[in-house]
DNA sequence: AGCACGCCGACT
DNA sequence: GTCGGCGTGCTC
């Protein structure tokens, strides 16, 4: 008998290469389409791959066969297979990476799909049996949703304003409201709107943080009783988030609360996407595809005719200017929701009144009446740890980390003292004495969470005191209890770093203390004004949510510039003030043709020698420029910067270099990119990597 | 990415 | 003499 011809397929696998070719299968049963999945051998190894469709057989090798369709994983639609084709062009990697990124490593094990071995023959594979679990709970999923709930609590006049336009428009809606305007509620509102549209209709609901998923979970359960929702994030176990993938891409939830991964889960019938706290740099992935979430649901929205809410108390400048623009229409909400005052904020001179352990005495005054009056306050410190530095006060000697040269910070770790750097990780013992003069005397110099907890606890020994800082809390489930106690009135003092500016509630804080607010100030990012701005306005925002009627909370925040435009317009507080810094910051962008008028990108690259590293990254900005200029008319819509170290210089004995590109032209900075690749792989030591839209440019 | 192959320095 | 470093090539 004749050869037949053999199909070919091309098949997305998790290879840099990021697709292969392959035959396929022996048994011809059930027939391949596009979008479904496979199990390929890749090398010595088996992948799950994604069928991108046919193609001509390549010349020259020697195909390898399908080993098995996995008829039990959701065959992908025409439109997820073109948005992962958009993530792996826009964000430069291979559409297999980046399918490996979507799908949940349970998922992606060959021995998941395979029949399990029987004496009576085979049965069936783990993820039938996962299945097989899953539908017998034959759940009210497809319920219908009452689009008027009559015991929906009663909503202010912007909160209505706001669902009123998210009704009227079908542009993205920017909900920009105060912490404790009630952004949920709006939220909940559209979402309702959006389900009693249909019995299918999907939600997407992306957090930054792991964190507060359960609370919001909870929340959306009394808003929806028995409709189906699910939880999708990297905190779930293997199995729990593979079943959790599974439900969004079967249909079979309505609504899924997720971090950022959970953009690139494909979700058959969504219908709107929901950016929590949309600012949130935790939406930038910072390894592997470094993706933006939120640029991702954007797109999507976009692309695919879906509904969309970006919100936050502090909306970043990307999305005003996108408001500015006339993309997306804006909803404001300078109100709270529970009629409380704003919180007065005050700046301290910590020039003119000098810290004492690191509160100024007004501070110091202000916490003491606060618990005298039997009320919560809050400190907030942006650094975890005892001290940042620590050094010889007599030759100056500071402790770095061995691995990556950068200050190691001194902790009190499981009662003793360490030196821990908070690039790498990497616990080391402190010396007895310095290790370059001898001298016994190591001073610790700036004050972290721990010093600034020890010096609280000191004062105020009945007080009961709360830290909340990675270093305390390590797991999400621990900051769910930690922020229960907090809410139930059982803590006095919290002592937090960042993580307390991040959307969680504190009902009973009657007093912030931001106890440095200097830092960002030195920071040369040219993002560093905004994060600042963003900061304070969300922490100041947790004083006094719940407060009543004429009490409003209070905020201080000291810092050596009480004058700095900034920090005055905290002060003042009122809309059109801090509305008019934030255009000020988007007037400096535009002059300087910063993100979001121009875009970024940096080529990185790393040589165990310092000197060749550098070398090789000049010749890399030369050469780049020299394309430049040759491109005509377009050479000058696009700078090729000088190549700058990173930060840490060094790691795993290597020396890290970039060269930064930037150019309001994406088309151009993409074909700038490609000859970086092009250059990359013919440099294949310097282990160069791209990154589109990068959040640091420095 | 992983893995194999292959070519030069420090050890038994 | 070899053990092992990482530069280079390949995966259909």
């Amino acid at each position: 008998m004749a050869e037949q011809p053999q199909t070919c397929w091309a098949v997305a696998v998790d290879t840099p290469v990021g697709q292969l070719s392959y035959a396929g299968p022996k048994d011809p049963q059930p027939a391949i389409e596009v979008g479904d999945w496979v199990l390929v051998p890749v090398g010595p190894r088996v992948l799950l791959g994604l069928v991108l469709g046919p193609e001509a057989p390549p010349q020259g090798v020697a195909l390898r066969e399908i080993l098995m369709v996995c008829v039990h994983l959701p065959r992908l639609g025409a439109a997820d297979l073109a948005f992962y084709q958009f993530v792996a062009s826009y964000y430069r990697r291979g559409l297999g990476p980046v399918v490996a990124t979507a799908v949940p490593t349970w998922l992606r094990q060959p021995a998941v799909h395979q029949p399990s071995k029987r004496k009576a023959g085979p049965g069936p594979s783990r993820l039938e049996r996962l299945l097989g679990r899953l539908s017998r709970p034959a759940s009210d999923q497809h319920q219908p949703v009452d689009p008027a709930k009559a015991d929906a609590p009663v909503l202010t006049a912007e909160q209505q304003a706001a669902i009123r336009l998210f009704e009227t428009t079908d542009q993205p809606v920017l909900l920009e409201g105060v912490t404790g305007s009630g952004k949920t509620q709006v939220y909940i509102e559209a979402m309702r709107t959006q389900l009693a549209r249909s019995t299918v209709g999907q939600v997407l609901f992306l957090v930054p943080e792991i964190g507060l998923t359960p609370a919001l979970l909870a929340r959306l359960e009394r808003a929806f009783p028995g409709l189906a929702m699910v939880a999708l994030h990297s905190g779930l176990a293997d199995q729990a988030r593979a079943q959790a993938w599974l439900q969004a891409a079967l249909g079979r939830v309505r609504i899924v609360v997720g971090t950022r991964t959970a953009v690139l889960c494909p979700m058959p019938h969504l219908e709107l996407i929901i950016v929590d706290e949309e600012h949130d740099t935790s939406y930038k992935q910072q390894e592997g595809i470094r993706y933006s979430a939120r640029d991702l649901a954007v797109w999507l929205a976009n692309q695919r005719r879906l509904r969309l809410v970006l919100g936050s108390a502090t909306p970043s400048l990307e999305s005003r200017a996108q408001a500015a623009r006339g993309r997306y229409r804006i909803a404001q909400m300078h109100q709270r929701a529970t009629g409380a005052q704003r919180a007065q904020v005050r700046l301290i001179d910590t020039i003119s009144e000098p810290a004492q352990e690191g509160l100024t005495p007004t501070a110091w005054r202000a916490l003491e009446q606060t618990f005298a009056q039997g009320r919560q306050a809050l400190v907030y410190v942006n650094r975890r740890g005892w001290a940042p530095v620590l050094a010889c006060s007599a030759c100056g000697w500071q402790q770095t980390c061995q691995a990556c040269g950068v200050p190691a910070v001194l902790h009190k770790h499981e009662g003793r003292w360490r030196a821990i750097c908070h690039h790498c990780g990497l616990v080391t013992a402190i010396p007895r004495a310095c290790p370059d003069c001898g001298a016994p005397e190591l001073e610790p110099q700036g004050r972290g969470s721990q010093r600034l907890e020890q010096a609280l606890s000191d004062r105020f020994p009945e007080a009961r005191l709360l830290r909340l800082d990675r270093d305390a809390i390590g797991s999400s489930r621990h900051l769910g209890e930690a922020l229960d106690l907090v809410a139930r009135g059982e803590v006095d003092l919290v002592v937090g770093t960042q993580m307390v500016a991040k959307g969680h509630d504190f009902p009973a804080l009657s007093l912030v203390v931001v106890v440095d607010a200097d830092q960002q100030l030195y920071n040369p990012d040219f993002r560093a004004p905004e994060w600042l701005f963003a900061n304070l306005l969300q922490v100041s925002g947790r004083a006094g949510r719940h407060a009543q009627h004429g009490d409003p909370g209070q905020v201080l925040i000291q810092t050596r510039y009480p004058t700095h435009p900034i920090l005055k317009a905290l002060v003042a507080g009122d809309a059109q003030t801090l509305s008019s810094v934030w255009q000020g910051l988007l007037s400096e962008r535009a002059a300087a043709g910063l993100p979001p008028y121009g875009h970024l990108a940096a080529v990185r690259f790393s040589h165990r020698e310092e000197r060749l590293a550098e070398e090789r990254g000049r010749e890399l900005t030369q050469h780049l420029r020299q394309w430049l200029a040759g491109q005509g008319e377009l050479k000058d819509q696009a700078v090729v910067y000088a190549p700058v170290p990173r930060y840490p210089a060094r790691q795993a004995n290597r020396s890290r270099w970039q060269v930064f590109l930037e150019s309001s032209n994406r088309r151009l900075l993409h074909a700038l990119l490609a000859q970086a690749e092009a250059w990359a792989a013919q440099n294949r030591g310097l282990d160069a990597q791209v990154e589109v839209d990068p959040l640091q440019f420095c």
